[in-house]
DNA sequence: TCGAGCTTGTGAATGTGAACACAAGCACTA
DNA sequence: TAGTGCTTGTGTTCACATTCACAAGCTCGA
């Protein structure tokens, strides 16, 4: 398989593998099966054989996946073995959740600049990151960051996602609730941290 | 189609087409076609003209669809149209940031309660909740509360989705960073806010 | 009332991913 | 070195979702 097309899908699993293979080098382990490592993340083994299968022989028959080895390919696939810097734009509530998020740091992620429009929040310090005013956002090219951080109201959202693929970003992670437009070369992913409950009434049983 | 199995993935975009819709109504529109619609939101419009075909005739040909009357339709279809009540656990960064966060409301959902396992916290207020203590988490079987929102370390994921369902409660928004094994009757939503970063380099041009 | 101009609704075709079963291959023991 | 037990890797099948093209149906104006 491993001459074939990359599905979108397995893409989109990748971080959740290496998410629980991170845990549980932590915790000492070496090895682990299909099996066991489905168990542990809630999905099928076949699943996991055939998304791995993909990208070359990571396993050993009889054995299973060397977690350490296997983590560091999944980083390598998903271009996260160098540190990448992100720049955060908006402070609020959402905003410092992020700042604060130590999930970030796991997956390579280093928030590097911190930006907002109130000049009540310009110049303290979160995290050790100073937040800087938003006009100068601008800065970040300089600095070479590809990765933009949207935290802001709304009515805002597209007015900083221009700002930012006018600096140089080259992928957005957006949490405003709203469909920001941009240039084909640049990748958005909206996150609305509503809207995935908005769903679960649908799937509950009525009495 | 008005006899045909809803597919999970429409039922999934069915929140985007409500938020959309729900702004423009805001802004005083009555009417829209597919193909504005899917413009606002970045999607295909014949993607939204299926997805809609399944629940029956929203629409009125020649000119397009009323959009209060599709945001009612969406609602009663998500089981939103009665207002849910649902239980906060862990007022850390993100939980706090969940309480502030508009996007519940305009999906109908009302964060009720909230509890901590920190002293320091139970007492205080936000956004109208008063922090209660953790083992008050029984409580909320009494209120009927059949949504339950976890925002705690990891480490206590797991704990915590327990005690959610041994409360009655039937749905459950999991912000932890891990999978959290409940009975299949109890339908899990998780989302890693650092995780669909991880997916971002991959998109993006190496240079 | 008729025709022009739109826009929806949907059957069919196409594309994509999930599920499965099993052959291939490794480790370990005697 | 041969045999047993276990786990991976993958070709195939099946199920589901997207895309498309066009008929059906509404509005509006003359």
């Amino acid at each position: 398989m491993r001459y074939h097309r990359i599905p979108n899908e397995t893409i989109r699993r990748l971080p959740i593998y290496l998410r629980g293979l991170l845990f549980l080098s932590e915790k000492g382990k070496e090895n682990i099966s299909s099996h066991d490592l489905a168990d542990f993340l809630g999905v099928n083994p076949w699943q996991i054989r055939k998304d791995f299968s993909y990208f070359g022989d990571f396993g050993i028959r009889g054995v299973g996946y060397n977690i350490e080895k296997l983590a560091k390919e999944i980083k390598r696939i998903l271009k996260l073995n160098v540190r990448q810097k992100a720049a955060l734009v908006g402070v609020g509530n959402l905003g410092s959740a992020v700042l604060a998020y130590p999930g970030f740091t796991i997956y390579g992620f280093d928030v590097a600049v911190a930006f907002d429009a109130d000049p009540e929040k310009v110049g303290k310090k979160i995290k050790n990151v100073i937040i800087k005013d938003a006009s100068n956002i601008q800065t970040i090219k300089k600095r070479k960051i590809k990765l933009g951080i949207i935290a802001v109201p709304r009515h805002a959202a597209q007015k900083t996602a221009d700002e930012l693929v006018k600096a140089g970003v080259k992928g957005i992670l957006n949490f405003s609730p709203c469909y920001v437009n941009v240039p084909k070369k640049v990748k958005v992913i909206t996150i609305d941290i509503a809207m995935d409950l908005a769903r679960l009434p649908y799937y509950m049983p009525t009495n």
